[in-house]
DNA sequence: GGAGTCCGTGGAATCGATTACACGCTGTCG
DNA sequence: CGACAGCGTGTAATCGATTCCACGGACTCC
């Protein structure tokens, strides 16, 4: 592959010539410039990423640090995240944690020793060593979704409190008074914070929430599906299940389906995350939206302010409920909503 | 941050001998390993693998480029990717095309730019020039899923002609005759062979396939819906329609539900690409199933070889019918199987 | 007409690693 | 006892870019 060196050969110019034609500095010469645009044209070059970044200590390149792809959040969150950054010029290198601190840390790693420009992360598990180590060097870094609480890092996430008492308010009205809730990990903020706005929100009906109606899932659906077999075994069981993410709401579907049970009529299922697929279950799952597009961009947005120099910030956007079937039927003035995305609309 | 020069100093040592403990190279004193080693902790170094790659000009990172991340069939095929990439050394960058030609290109070139060491593809609409072009220089490169024909490129690919035979059967034995296929852009190979197998395996019936029953998609959710409502306009509507993506399925599920109409009392729907959620839709949707991870699993192994100097290979997987009930109540003998995956168990 | 300015250009240092080559030392063998 | 092999190490070249500095020539201005 060509090199500057053959670049600059082929034109009869220097190398540093060719470098300014490159990056168009101003102080060059028409004639000059034009013979190295020729062979650049004629020898097909294409500057190497590699050595300039070394050169100039900037990879042009953003880290993702996902919990999951395979979960349809994160894949939206990873799309909203690759195409902000290209618009403002940047690569983005994404790392599938798997819900695994080990994982996480692997990719941690990998993305530093690449000398990425700076790290957009969802911790899973509280985070690794590394990096917390790589937050307090000073590597440009912001939390997105998840965060991990007492580090000078912003943050971009959505705030579920006000959809999840919207929540509690519906599956009230629709007379559930036994409600349950699959938790995610505690060590994750979304995992503890999700529970305890449900629960704040139960009080504010004079409700409780008894130990045994909240399950202990790690966001995915097999945990869904094994906490909600424990509440069907229960001597009273709950007459409606908020999962806190999408992986969980579906292991709880199979698992009532399971008994041959139906939803809502036997027990009703709400779930953090909403998704393109929640409309075409059976029945169609009531679901608290967050604005993921939104949240990537933003996060996005953040971390290269904080790259170039600029004060970055934290952003935190509300999320909001969005009623189908999957508790009963809502009276007129429940907010029902199923005409988000064209993939969304004209069902249910 | 610290570089080799710094531990060189700091181990007394010059960064010939750093890089050799580095590397494991045999020749250095265990009195000198131990110091560089302690060196290298309490500087808490990590090698630049910018510099490293532009020296030994290997990146040990591939490219994928994929169509759709949010097409869950491309997403678990990128999971996969990355977990074999990541057993054998390897990492993972990954370029979302968006079924768009140009951003195809986009990604390519900036791929080619990092040096990436080689490059798995599934080309949008017949590939783009710049791929051609590095194919044809010699980056190394593997085809997955789909691929452009007449280059010495290996494909690593699902053949779904039987599957497709066997799903013809089952909607010819359950009483369909009216068969309708909605098509993926003529220019990927998906696109057109699909089409070519529900041809063929349709005249096995007897039976034709009218162009009026040939809608064109792009593989994106809208286009099935556009197409669908076209088939329900026609004088005689096909009675079964087969989608040859999960996106189309989705969107044809959406213009039948908003006619009122029922799947499949008043008309079957079966898809390309079976995805977990296909379980859970209104009704269970029947698909043909590709061996998504082997498929991730052997592309990024023939990759290897080939930039690794072994010969690669092509491979060929099947695909196979996975039948539910959006085609009407198959028979005790038809392929029923809703446990492939932990979150597909017990249900349908 | 001499001093100073500006412009286009090239030489060379530099980024952080790898690695060929040379060198000094020790030990072996004829 | 001299030649030679082998080992551990350091010096320096190298990868492909960017960029500081200096230089020569043209031009302006007093």
């Amino acid at each position: 592959m060509a090199s500057i060196k053959d670049v600059a050969a082929a034109a009869g110019v220097s190398v540093a010539t060719v470098s300014r034609v490159l990056n168009d500095h101003p102080s060059v010469s028409d004639d000059a410039r034009t013979r190295v645009l020729a062979a650049v044209e004629t020898l097909g070059y294409r500057p190497n990423a590699v050595a300039r970044s070394l050169r100039t200590d900037q990879t042009r390149t953003l880290g993702l640090v996902i919990s999951d792809v395979l979960n349809p959040y994160f894949t939206e969150l990873a799309r909203s995240v690759e195409e902000e950054a290209r618009a403002l010029g940047y690569s983005v290198i994404i790392g599938n944690a798997d819900e695994r601190p080990d994982l996480q840390d692997h990719h941690v790693r990998t993305l530093l020793d690449r000398r990425i420009d700076g790290l957009l992360v969802s911790p899973a598990e509280g985070g690794s060593p590394l990096m917390l180590e790589a937050a307090r060097a000073g590597t440009p870094m912001v939390f997105v979704d998840r965060w991990i609480p007492g580090l000078d890092v912003p943050v971009v996430r959505a705030d579920g409190r006000a959809a999840i008492r919207d929540l509690v308010a519906h599956l009230h009205r629709l007379g559930h008074r036994r409600l349950a809730i699959i938790a995610g990990p505690a060590a994750t903020t979304t995992g503890s914070e999700r529970v305890e706005a449900f629960r704040e929100a139960l009080a504010e009906y004079g409700a409780p929430l008894p130990d045994a109606y909240i399950g202990q899932g790690d966001f995915q659906a097999e945990s869904g599906r094994r906490v909600t077999e424990g509440f069907l075994d229960l001597p009273e069981p709950p007459e409606a299940v908020f999962a806190t993410d999408n992986l969980m709401a579906l292991g709880a579907l199979d698992a009532i389906r399971a008994r041959g049970l139906q939803v809502p009529r036997d027990m009703a299922l709400a779930a953090f995350d909403d998704i393109p697929w929640f409309v075409h279950t059976d029945p169609p799952i009531t679901a608290i939206a967050q604005p993921t597009g939104e949240l990537g961009r933003a996060a996005v947005r953040a971390l290269v302010d904080r790259i170039e120099g600029r004060p970055p910030q934290s952003v935190t956007l509300p999320a909001r409920l969005v009623a189908r079937r999957s508790c009963g039927e809502g009276r007129a003035n429940d907010n029902r909503d199923d005409n988000q995305t064209p993939v969304q609309r004209s069902t249910s």
